[in-house]
DNA sequence: CACTTGTATATACATATGTATATATTTAAT
DNA sequence: ATTAAATATATACATATGTATATACAAGTG
């Protein structure tokens, strides 16, 4: 609308700093005092005027401040405008999804069967962490460019170890898998769909879905033996 | 904001009758004038500001009647609000669709793979119909509750049919495939999910994906036969 | 302590938005 | 041609928005 202001400085390397999910603690710089309204405030604000279904796109700055309880011009000393802050909050989406595929494969070194356990946790954390996953499953396709390549960063995480993983068990199975990128690529997009449609349905339909997306797998998985 | 008007009480039957895409022609009511501004205006206006990657969400009522060249109070009317709009829009793109798996049908029982061609005819139509389909594989994600209804009608709507012409091409091959409602269902996320992100890549690189997911749906049709 | 510096708020303003009300315009039927 | 209905525009207003500028506050340093 107007030109510009710059109060942005120094707290873009803050902002880096803290987008590793540890924010709590006050961050001390060189001189100053710390911040009274951490990021954390801001990303908490948005998520909660995300949860009822809207996209970042429709929110104001002066909403999420009025959110966050903090004059709209503070909003400026964490971030340059809305994009920034949806951006940061993508990446922080990603830890939570990288989690998940961490925690899917520890169970399933003890046995159980990735997929399942992959879906299952995925589900569950649905239910926890609803937020940060809603974002990162719905702002897929819509927003910015550069929210779409944020996102798109974090399903490439994401495919990659998966098909790392994919890999790995099959040799245990001694039997070869072609396209194995391809089939993680496949899985990716079906799990995520599924989580999509699943974070909008309470909690006791969503097992079912999750199901279906488990035999979708298999099939796949199959299919990519015998191909 | 305020309270509201009510000045589309018939308009909402003519709605209706002009949603099945033959809107050109004029359509009298009992006494007056034929409508100097059509929806279909209103419509390519709404498509023209979709096209830069915005969504729906993020778009004005001023804004779209500044870009279809009339009145803002005019919007009135046609529509309620730009969430009719939006779901008149949905409606229509969810045509455009139905067109391309028929199209794909006609191709199969030409000898065509059916896999091939659907992806190829969905690719091809990206090329031409870009607004429409654009919206329907954005907006399934974002938005209010109702466009995500109205998307989800039209993704049951091809699932339907796809899951009959997979069972109908499978009886030829003397083969019966498992699960044909889910292969249908994956399959359908598979291809939207490519077209979501091929609408946004310049044409050149677009096959290169589609053919990526010609085999997912290769592999998972493989899958299902062994199943 | 005073001082400096980073930070939060207050105020202000140009601009944008949805929509109520009033007015003008166009067409079909008479 | 006159009329009546349907539709389009003009004007207006309360409210919302992004952000510039000024001011007040808090904390670490000397």
């Amino acid at each position: 609308m107007f030109e510009r202001m710059n109060p942005i400085s120094t707290s873009l390397q803050h902002h880096e700093s803290v987008s590793e999910l540890d924010a709590q603690k006050p961050i001390l710089r060189s001189p100053g005092r710390k911040a009274s309204i951490t990021q954390e405030e801001l990303f908490d604000a948005t998520l909660n005027l995300l949860r009822s279904g809207r996209s970042i796109a429709s929110l104001s700055l002066r909403e999420i401040a009025r959110e966050a309880g903090i004059a709209p011009n503070s909003f400026y000393r964490h971030f340059r405008d809305i994009d920034e802050l949806a951006i940061a909050l993508i990446g922080r989406s990603g830890q939570v999804l990288r989690q998940i595929i961490r925690q899917a494969r520890l169970e399933a070194q003890k046995g159980k069967s990735v997929v399942q356990s992959s879906v299952d946790i995925f589900v569950h954390e649905l239910d926890t962490d609803e937020g940060n996953l809603r974002l990162l499953l719905r702002e897929g396709y819509t927003g910015s460019v550069s929210y779409r390549q944020a996102v798109e960063q974090q399903l490439r995480d994401f495919e990659q170890e998966l098909q790392e993983d994919i890999v790995r068990l099959e040799k245990h199975h001694d039997n070869t898998l072609k396209y194995p990128d391809l089939v993680a690529k496949a899985i990716t997009q079906l799990v995520f769909n599924m989580g999509a449609k699943v974070v909008e349905l309470p909690p006791e339909e969503r097992q079912a879905i999750a199901d279906q997306t488990v035999i979708m797998i298999r099939i796949l998985l199959i299919g990519a033996r015998k191909v």
